[in-house]
DNA sequence: GAGAGATCGTTGCATTTGCAACAAAAGTCA
DNA sequence: TGACTTTTGTTGCAAATGCAACGATCTCTC
């Protein structure tokens, strides 16, 4: 055993950390403003980008399980911003769109976000920043060939699919 | 409002994504052998660098909050990984230190650890590491700069003293 | 088309979390 | 010294969390 093992250096705390402040310091945002959890959050996020969609898209594709999303939505629903149908098709599956009043929260919510993110962003120069996607990318790829780790749900799209 | 706003490249939620994963993996092994919580693992950590801390130091080192330290430490005293008294001096202090088991156990668990931090270095060449710390700790200085975010408890020694 | 198995979304439940309140001890200042 | 403030660590409590179980629906196979 090391006698020199500091947490301050070890990645994964460091990755902890940082993603720990910047996720409350979005959150500070659309809490105090809309009452929003994050998970309510990704949910509207996600409900900007499609129509009507499932909660097996948003479990995928905003990295929630299931209950956390069948429950952010019973919220948002309640709240009017989210309007659910049961699927016209697939019974089992439920349609989860954006009410206006919906947009209207995310119209009032989304330029705080995008400033917090574009302020990380300004300190950052072109190079610096491809590089942390890089790394990132790279670390993932790392835990998707261990086991013991959880999956990825949502690979993104691969820009050289003619790699090894 | 863009009506091209996605989730998965916006930088806060790409750090929380990738932070996760990497936290769940480490905290497969120490849990699943010996029933350890993040917590518990963080404060294990702090007391292999130091003879005996207070809550205060564990909570400003590990990033934690003082009834989550004050828990941890309850169960890992439980646990016989940890002794506590109080402290000579200050009255209200307590002296944490661990244990032989507590030692014993780290050295069970550590390695695993460091082979998961290990195998993400690896995939990363000096450069890319380096500019990741770099970034990282710019990404912090951002925040450090922001009133509504909340502070570092625990800010890094500068190794240049002398930028602007 | 009947039955076995998989999938979808919700709910129950024990545990954990975050925050505030608190008692005890130290520090401050007249 | 004595009142007031601050700090330390613990506890209470409402809310959130993770996980498993569940009913409902769909799919597949014979």
């Amino acid at each position: 055993m090391p006698d020199t093992f500091d947490l301050m250096e070890f990645l994964p705390y460091r990755l902890a950390i940082l993603s720990e402040r910047v996720s409350r310091r979005l959150a500070t945002d659309y809490e105090r403003t809309h009452g929003l959890t994050v998970a309510e959050w990704r949910v509207l996020v996600h409900l900007l980008r499609v129509e009507a969609v499932s909660v097996r898209d948003i479990r995928d594709y905003a990295n929630l399980d299931k209950p956390k999303v069948s429950r952010a939505v019973a919220r948002l629903e309640e709240a009017g911003l989210v309007k659910k149908r049961r699927g016209s098709g697939d019974g089992r599956l439920v349609a989860i769109s954006l009410t206006d009043a919906g947009r209207a929260t995310m119209a009032e919510v989304l330029p705080a976000a995008q400033d917090v993110e574009a302020r990380l962003l300004s300190a950052l120069n072109a190079t610096e920043l491809k590089t942390l996607s890089r790394v990132m990318e790279k670390l993932h790829a790392v835990l998707d060939a261990d086991p013991a780790a959880r999956p990825r749900t949502h690979v993104p799209a691969t820009e050289n699919p003619d790699q090894d």
